[in-house]
DNA sequence: CTACGATGTTAGATATACCTAACAAAATGT
DNA sequence: ACATTTTGTTAGGTATATCTAACATCGTAG
């Protein structure tokens, strides 16, 4: 059995490893906004569970078995968020903090019909993949915005979404998923872009927004 | 703030005092599958917060405070299960499990949107009251059918459903909140009652079922 | 290459929520 | 009315999850 703050560690773990693999005890300390010796603490914890490798003065590891636990709060994390967005008319800004506690409700029967009524989806409203019933991922490589060229033409398919400042701005200037982003110009000085879509011709967006956009090229 | 585990003992006293309004620490001790010691500390746990009355040796009574928090928790358990039979098409016998865990989600906006998309109910799928925004209750008194008497006719307008296993029978009996039912006679020596409704022309049920059968005389 | 700042661990304390064992009070039955 | 059973409390212990203070190791900058 895990509990639920053990589910909080090896989500956060998920997540900060996302690329590299390995994570610090103080990264995740912070990440959690947890006092490092606590982190340490529940690190053996975890490794006596096989959940985590651990060896003292080491970056921290997700064994398979973390992995797939992982796996598992994060797609009832993001189940939760498509359902209260498209079930129940939240905005995608607003879910995060709800979808946190609904995801630790321990009922299979429960999620599995929010997984059918949503029609089985494979992303969440800010186009983060939904892992499957094994917490396997499908990863899907998207560019970063601020990587595109002058002249390309290209598709938000997914937002970092840290903030709900973000996603409220991005409500604000009506870029959504699927927004297609014609880019005119990039200022090399401050990594700004003007860029056109929809009925807007001309916009700027910083490079700290550019940054966040995830998008697929034409 | 009040907890998880508070919340718990909260709702188990208002439950337990339905009627008389006092409850001993042996009966609050049973229903939560906790010992006496421990109920006899988070009682005097809550008394600190005034949520309770607490003397040594008296019955537990919950104070005003305590009536309102217990009622929010009873409004967002029962609005829980109304939402799931209504909206996501579980069945009645379902439900309390899982809303025993949504039950402790603290997002207002959340409830507030169950409340509306179910159009302000006033009744769990039980034909339990949900209390309004303030911990209230509307109390409706409604007959025991096992208190009725040869010859009348009742509507179902609640069921006490303390196991999955009664909620069960009645599906298989085809019994529902609004089945009309006609007694046709009652036996003296154990109180069940030979009844008709619907198509069925004569069901026998025993004085357990009767007694948890909640009605209105038509 | 050593010293210092950043990172990590150990030790010991706290709060919550539970337990058992032992004792105390209240209720009950003959 | 007193002995017994039921109910309730006290005392002391455990597990989880957190903290601070002090110490240890690592990495790097001078």
């Amino acid at each position: 059995m895990i509990s639920l703050t053990e589910e909080n560690y090896l989500k956060a773990l998920f997540n900060l490893a996302n690329h590299a693999g390995e994570v610090n005890v103080n990264e995740l300390s912070k990440q959690l906004s947890i006092k490092m010796p606590t982190v340490t603490s529940m690190m053996k914890k975890l490794a006596e569970k096989k959940l985590v490798h651990y060896e003292s003065y080491k970056p921290l590891r997700l064994t398979e078995k973390g992995k797939k636990e992982a796996g598992l709060v994060i797609r009832k994390h993001r189940l939760t968020e498509m359902f209260l967005v498209d079930k129940m008319g939240f905005g995608w800004e607003e879910v995060h903090d709800i979808a946190e506690q609904v995801e630790h409700v321990r009922s299979v029967v429960f999620f599995d019909k929010i997984d059918e009524l949503l029609g089985f989806p494979k992303i969440d409203p800010h186009g983060a993949p939904i892992p499957d019933k094994n917490g396997k991922f499908a990863w899907i490589a998207y560019d970063k915005l601020s990587d595109c060229h002058a002249g390309e033409t290209v598709r938000v398919s997914a937002v970092i979404h840290t903030s709900s400042e973000f996603l409220k701005f991005l409500n604000n200037r009506e870029i959504r998923l699927g927004t297609k982003i014609k880019i005119k110009s990039v200022e090399s000085f401050d990594g700004s872009m003007v860029v056109s879509y929809d009925n807007r011709s001309a916009d700027t967006l910083s490079h700290t927004v550019c940054e966040r956009l995830l998008v697929e090229k034409e």
